[in-house]
DNA sequence: CCAAAATGTGAAATCGATTCCATAAAAACG
DNA sequence: CGTTTTTATGGAATCGATTTCACATTTTGG
C-alpha cells in the first residue's frame, strides 16, 4: 500500500506539506503542490481513513439503525438518507434489529464503539431506556418517525392530523360506524397518535366508537386479515368502513373481506396508512396517506450534517402529508 | 475517552499485557488477567476499532453494493447477509447505487478506500469492466445474483430451470400461446437466462413464439402495465398466457388486464419469478418463483468469512427455487 | 542439580495519518 | 536599512491499539 511517507518521499517533501496539499490547510507553494499532486495522481493514493479516524476522531460514516429493511417505509427512509449523505462525502454503517427491541440499545452501543460520527435511529418505541442512552452517547442522534422530548433532535410525521384527516373523509362519505385496526401504543407515532387522531375526531363529530370496532394487530398482512376477521365476527353492530394504521394491515383485511365476499367500498370502506407502492394497483385501489418518508429521511441527514458542522438547522422537524383518496372509500 | 493506556495504569500493568488479556493471546497469568478484566469492567472499557484497524488492517466492516434498497430481493439478500455477518461480529457499509451502474464501480473503490475486509455485490450486470475492477481489488468480493466467470465468487439462483419449469407448469396447463415480459439482457440472470429458458421450452415443446409476444420492460410496475398492453395490441395471434420476469412487472400486466376486463387465468393465465409478499394476496394469487433471496445472503456472508478466514467453502454456488403454483394460472 | 523449556512481563517500534512548533526565507513596513 | 509580518517547510509528537523482542522467573526433565 503507498502512503503518506512514500507520496512525500517521490515529490521529495516532507509528509507534513503532503497532509497541507491533501487538506488545503496552512501555506504550501504552488511548485510543492503541483509536484505532490501529480505523484498523487500517478500513484492514484487515498489516505487511509483509519489513521485519519485515529487522529481526527471522525469518521465520515453514520450508523443507521432500522427494524427491517423488508417494509418499504423504512427502506424510503435510508433511500432518502443515502442521497443526502453521499453527497456529502458521508456512508451509511447499517444495523438492523429484525424488530429486536433489545438490539436498538446493543447496536446504540456498537455504534458508539465504531466512532461513527452520527446515528439516525428508525424508531418504533420512545422508552425512557432508549432516551437515556441516547443521552448518554455523547454523539449526534437523530430519531426518525418517532416525536420524542425536546432536547432530542427527530423528524416524525403529523400521525394524529393524518388519522383525524382520514377518519374525517370517510365522516363525510357517510359513515357512521367505523373500526380500526392499530398496533400496540407503546409505537406513539403508529399505534398511539393514529389511534388518538381517530377517536377524536369520532369524537368531534358525536360518533360513538364500539370497543369491539378497535382490534390491536401487529405489522403483518396477515395480522389485518386476522384483525378484520375479529371485527366482523365480534361485532353486534357491524361497521361499515374500517381504518388501518399500515396498508400491509389494509391489505390484510381487504383479503379477509374478498374472501368473504364483502363488497368494498359498498359494503365495508377501507383505508391506509403510508402510500405503499402497491396500493395504488389493489382492486380497489387503496385510500392511503402518503408521508413523503424519502424527504423524511433527507431531513434527518440535514438535521445530522448541520449538527457535526456546527450550523443551524430545525432540530425538531414534523412533515406534512398528503391524502390519496381513492377507490377503496 | 478511555484508552488501554489508562486501563494499563488503572490495572498496575503493562499496555501489553491488557492488549494479550484483550486478545487472548500470549502467556498472563490469572492474578494480572482478573485485574485487567475487572478495570475493564469498571470502566466499560472498548478498544478503538480506529487503532486496531490501523494496526491489523483489518476492519469487521463488510460493504454491500446494491442497487436500490426499495424493492424486496434486495432486501431480503441483506437481511440474510446482516444475519449471518452481525452473529460473527462483522458489520455493514452500505452503498446504494440506485440504479447507476457508474455508481458500482465508484463504490467498489470507495469501500476499498475503506479498507472494507469484503465487499457484496448485489449485480445487475456482469459487464467486463466490472468484473475487471473487482480483480484488482485485492479483496474478497461476492456476486449475489449473476453467475460469472471462475475466479470469482458467486452465489445466484438458477433462473434458467426456473423458467423453463414455470413455462412447462404453462403448457401443461393447455397453453401453447405463450408471451414473456422480459428486461434487458445486460441483466444476464433476470434479462437473458430467465428468456433462454422460457424460449428452449417452447422449442423443446414444438411450440413457436410470435416476436410481438415478446416485450422488454424496465423494474418497476407500470412498465408491466405497458408491457401487456403492447402484447395484447400488437399480436395477431392473442396468446392465453403471460410470464413476466419479476412480480412486480406481472402486476403491473395484472392491472391492465383487470381494467380491460380480460379475465385472470381464464383469459389471459400470468405468472412472474420472485415470491413478491404481495403475490398471495393478489386476487387472483400469482404463480411465482420462490428464489429464498434471505438464504442466499446467508451464503454470500459465509462465503466471505470463509474466505476471509482461509476456510474452506463453495465459491460458486447456484441456489435452487420452489414454484409456486397459485390461482392465477 | 543444572540445562532447557515454559511462563510472564514490559519497553519500544509500528501502523498512517494530522498537527504543534521551530525555523528560515521572502515580503512589507516605517 | 532594520524590524515585523507573511509565506513555506519539515521534525517530531500524537492518536490508540498490536506485536516484536528482550529479559526475568518458574517449571520440567534427565
Amino acid at each position: 500500500m503507498v502512503t503518506i511517507k512514500d507520496i512525500a518521499e517521490m515529490a521529495g517533501v516532507s509528509r507534513t506539506t503532503v497532509s497541507r496539499v491533501l487538506n488545503n490547510s496552512g501555506y504550501v507553494s504552488e511548485d510543492a503542490r503541483k509536484r505532490v499532486e501529480k505523484v498523487i495522481e500517478e500513484t492514484s493514493y487515498a489516505p487511509s481513513e483509519h489513521a485519519k479516524s485515529l487522529r481526527t476522531k471522525k469518521t465520515k460514516v453514520i450508523g443507521v439503525i432500522l427494524p427491517t429493511i423488508q417494509t418499504e417505509t423504512p427502506s424510503r427512509i435510508v433511500t432518502g438518507l443515502g442521497k443526502e449523505l453521499s453527497e456529502n462525502g458521508y456512508q451509511i454503517l447499517l444495523a438492523n434489529t429484525n424488530l429486536d427491541k433489545a438490539k436498538e440499545l446493543e447496536y446504540l452501543e456498537l455504534l458508539r464503539l465504531r466512532q461513527v460520527d452520527g446515528i439516525v435511529l428508525i424508531a418504533t418505541n420512545t422508552e425512557s431506556e432508549l432516551l437515556d442512552k441516547i443521552k448518554t452517547l455523547n454523539i449526534p442522534v437523530v430519531i426518525v418517525g418517532q416525536e420524542v422530548e425536546e432536547d432530542i433532535m427527530y423528524v416524525t410525521y403529523d400521525d394524529y392530523h393524518a388519522a383525524r384527516d382520514l377518519t374525517s373523509l370517510l365522516i363525510q362519505r357517510g359513515h357512521s360506524k367505523i373500526a380500526f385496526i392499530g398496533v400496540d401504543e407503546a409505537d406513539r407515532s403508529v399505534g398511539y397518535l393514529r389511534k388518538k387522531g381517530f377517536l377524536d375526531e369520532m369524537k368531534a363529530s358525536g360518533l360513538t366508537v364500539e370497543p369491539e370496532w378497535v382490534q390491536k394487530a401487529i405489522f403483518n398482512i396477515n395480522s389485518g386479515h386476522h384483525a378484520m376477521e375479529n371485527i366482523l365476527s365480534k361485532a353486534v353492530d357491524t361497521p361499515t368502513a374500517t381504518i388501518a394504521v399500515t396498508d400491509r394491515l389494509a391489505i390484510g383485511a381487504m383479503s379477509y373481506l374478498r374472501e368473504n365476499g364483502i363488497g368494498i367500498p359498498d359494503q365495508m370502506a377501507i383505508a391506509g396508512f403510508g402510500a405503499s407502492e402497491m396500493s395504488q394497483y389493489l382492486i380497489p385501489s387503496l385510500t392511503t396517506i402518503d408521508y413523503q418518508n424519502e424527504m423524511a429521511g433527507e431531513e434527518a441527514a440535514k438535521q445530522l450534517l448541520a449538527k457535526l458542522h456546527s450550523k443551524k438547522y430545525q432540530e425538531q422537524i414534523i412533515l406534512s402529508y398528503r391524502l390519496l383518496v381513492r377507490d377503496s372509500v
